[in-house]
RNA sequence: GGCCAGGUAGCUCAGUUGGUAGAGCAGGGGAUUGAAAAUCCCCGUGUCGGCGGUUCGAUUCCGUCCCUGGCCA
C-alpha cells in the first residue's frame, strides 16, 4: 500500500523477482484498457517481467466496484496459492483494501436507470430534498451523510428503493472476511514535500510521454464523457477539461498536479488509519505486520527492499 | 524623466464612508460498504510595499520613497 507516486510498482517488481509473489493490482484506474501513460501503468516490458493480475481488464466506458474487485481479487488470489506461490496486492486504493479484507455487506448492485431517476430528481427538487427523503426512510444513514455528497444520498436512496430496507440497517451485517493471513507493508514517503517534488516531475515525465495523445483518443470516442468514473480520475479529468478548451496547457498542468496531490493525501489519510487501528488493537485476530514510516525517501527513490527484513 | 493604474494570506483578488481584514484556488486534517484516482466535511493573524505626518486610533486620509505594468518623452 502507499500514496501515488510513492514507489510501490518498482518495489513490487523487486519483490517478484527476488520471491515467489504474484502480482495483483489494488487499483481502481490501471483497470482500464487504454489508459496507461496517466495511470503510471508499468510499461509493457515490465509487466513481462512481474506481470499484474487487475489490470487492463475493462473498456473505460465500463464502471467498476469495490464489491467487483473483491470478487476478481478473490478469484485471483486462489489461483495464485493454488500454483504455490503468494499474492502480492500492490495498490493506493483503500477502499479495495478494506473491502478485500473485512468484506462487504450484503447490498444490491448499482442501479443505472434507478440513478438516473434519482440523478434527475435532484436536479428538479435539489438533493437538500433527497436528503431529507433519505432522513424518513433511513434516519441512521441519513445522520451520517452530509446533504451535500450527491453521491452517498444516492447510493442510499438507491438502497433503500432496491429492497425496501434502509442502508444501514442492511450493513449491520459485516461482510465476511478474507480468508488468508496477511502481511501490510506500507510505503509511507517521510517528507511530503519531496513526495509533492515526485508527483509533479512524473506529471511532466507523463506529458512528455504522450499523456495528451493518450487522453486525445479517448476524448474522440463519442460513447466516453467526463461523467465516466475513468474519466473522472487524476490527470485524464484534466486533460479532457483541457482538450474540451476549458483551460490552456499551463493550468492543466497546475490542476492535474495539484489534483495528485490531493489524491495522495487522501490515500494517506487511509494509511494513517489502518496504522491506528493495528496499534490500538495488538491482539488483531491476524497476524499482521506493518511497516510504516520506516523509509526515507532516498530509500525509495533507490528502490531498497532491506525494509521487508 | 512625466502621467496613469496597481502594490492586501503561497497565488488571483475583494474590502474597510478611519476602530488592525475576507473569498476562490493552493495547502493541512478528517470521513469513506457496488463511482473511491470518486464524493464530501472541517481549518484563514496576514509588518494590508517602506518611512514619516494628521488622528484617541491609519491598512483606510496626506506627504515621500521603493517596486510592477501601461502610455508619453
Amino acid at each position: 500500500m502507499g500514496p501515488t507516486a510513492s514507489g510501490k510498482t518498482d518495489l513490487a517488481v523487486e519483490l517478484v523477482e527476488r520471491l515467489p509473489f504474484e502480482i495483483i493490482s489494488v487499483d481502481s484506474a490501471m483497470v482500464y484498457r487504454g489508459m496507461d501513460v496517466g495511470t503510471a501503468k508499468p510499461e509493457p516490458e515490465l509487466l513481462a517481467r512481474a506481470p499484474h493480475r487487475l489490470i487492463d481488464i475493462l473498456d473505460p466506458v465500463e464502471r467498476y466496484s469495490a464489491a467487483r474487485f473483491r470478487e476478481d481479487a478473490l478469484r485471483e488470489m486462489a489461483a495464485i496459492t493454488a500454483s504455490g506461490r503468494i499474492p502480492l496486492l500492490v495498490g493506493g486504493t483503500g477502499l479495495y483494501f478494506r473491502a478485500l479484507e473485512q468484506g462487504l455487506s450484503a447490498l444490491p448492485d448499482a442501479d443505472p436507470q434507478l440513478r438516473a431517476r434519482l440523478e434527475a430528481e435532484a436536479a428538479r427538487e435539489g438533493w437538500a430534498a433527497l436528503h431529507l427523503r433519505l432522513v424518513q426512510v433511513d434516519p441512521e444513514a441519513a445522520a451520517r451523510i452530509h446533504p451535500n455528497d450527491p453521491q452517498r444520498l444516492q447510493r442510499a436512496l438507491e438502497v433503500y428503493e432496491l429492497t425496501g430496507r434502509p442502508l444501514s440497517e442492511l450493513q449491520r451485517v459485516r461482510g465476511v472476511p478474507l480468508p488468508y493471513r496477511l502481511a501490510k507493508i506500507a510505503l509511507v514517503p517521510a517528507e511530503r514535500s519531496l513526495l509533492h517534488r515526485r508527483i509533479a516531475d512524473r506529471f511532466e515525465a507523463m506529458l512528455a510521454s504522450g499523456l495528451i495523445e493518450e487522453v486525445e483518443r479517448l476524448f474522440r470516442r463519442p460513447d466516453l464523457g467526463p461523467e465516466l468514473p475513468s474519466i473522472r480520475s487524476v490527470g485524464y479529468r484534466q486533460v479532457w477539461g483541457h482538450l474540451a478548451g476549458e483551460y490552456g496547457r499551463e493550468e492543466m498542468i497546475q490542476r492535474g498536479i495539484a489534483a495528485t496531490r490531493q489524491l495522495a493525501k487522501r490515500q494517506l489519510t487511509w494509511l494513517r488509519r489502518e496504522a491506528e487501528t493495528l496499534r490500538i488493537d495488538p491482539a488483531a485476530p491476524k497476524p499482521v505486520e506493518i511497516v510504516l514510516n520506516s523509509l526515507t525517501a532516498a530509500a525509495i527513490s533507490e528502490q531498497k527492499v532491506g525494509v521487508l527484513h
